[in-house]
DNA sequence: GACGATGTTGGCAC
DNA sequence: GGTGCCAACATCGT
């Protein structure tokens, strides 16, 4: 489900809410979401205070008081909801003086993790796409030899960027998603470093895509999906130039392109 | 009812 | 070390 823009505006719905709040109760299910053990965490978490809440990539961070981490990742339809209702699909239940944060994913894909130290996988992120140089973007892609698309994928080299964002970032920039990264031209791929800056940002105004069940932790929808030019656009006609978007695959992902204004 | 698709990523093979 | 494939899971549309 959630892409950069989406874990942004999930954060950015649950700041005026868990800052300066100490946890009361912590419940979580025993699921294979959770890297603690279920009794451990709660214990953890328990009479510790909500420091701050940021976003790292996709990675939702509540730093501690007693310091400390407790990390979220939505995985593909995982949901954080202030004060939202229990039901089959809740893996966690937070509770504060003024409110509950319940964590519901029914495919279990997301993550749920406390930690006395930042985690491994937080540290081996790559750069976040909003604040990269060109000059280091540019850099960064002429080293690799991956297909383009896949690069974009990988959250070691770029963080953030999921399966819609990379799709309307290459469409935006006019480059193939199977193009090979170190083939492309400095100019290219200072227009990709564009692209990537552009429709982030207009997907964050938007509060992200809502494809099937996003919501923020308000509950509200997200209107970028309305935006999207080529994702799950199969067989519409380009809006640049009318040809008949395509749907192939790139690293068994669904990959949507123009095959007129992205070229190889 | 079966099949294939879905916003992610980590582990494994080459 | 870089790259690519598959599994983890539930639900929905054809």
């Amino acid at each position: 489900m959630p892409e950069l823009p989406e874990v942004e505006t999930v954060v950015r719905s649950l700041a005026p809410h868990l800052p300066g709040q100490r946890i009361r109760n912590a419940e979580f299910q025993r699921v294979r979401l959770l890297r603690n053990d279920p009794d451990e965490a709660a214990a953890a978490l328990r009479g510790r205070r909500i420091r701050s809440i940021e976003r790292r990539g996709k990675f939702i961070v509540m730093t501690l008081d007693p310091p400390g981490y407790f990390i979220v990742h939505l995985g593909m339809t995982g949901k954080l909801l202030w004060n939202g209702d229990v039901g089959k699909h809740t893996h966690a239940v937070l509770t504060f003086d003024r409110g509950t944060l319940v964590y519901t994913d029914p495919r279990k894909f997301g993550r749920l993790h406390y930690s006395e130290a930042l985690p491994p996988a937080l540290e081996e992120l790559g750069p976040e796409p909003l604040l990269i140089s060109q000059e280091q973007f540019i850099a960064d892609i002429k080293k690799r030899g991956a297909r383009l698309k896949a690069l974009l994928l990988d959250q070691t080299f770029l963080r953030g960027l999921g399966n819609i964002y990379a799709d309307e970032a290459l469409f935006r920039a006019g480059i193939h998603p199977l193009a090979v990264s170190r083939r492309l031209t400095r100019a290219r791929l200072a227009g990709l470093h564009a692209a990537i800056q552009q429709v982030l940002a207009e997907a964050i105004a938007g509060k992200g895509s809502s494809i099937a069940d996003y919501v923020d932790s308000d509950g509200q929808r997200g209107s970028f999906q309305h935006q999207h030019r080529v994702y799950r656009r199969t067989g519409e006609p380009c809006v640049q130039c009318g040809a008949t978007i395509r749907r192939t695959l790139v690293t068994q992902r669904g990959t949507h392109y123009c095959p007129h204004c992205q070229k190889r």
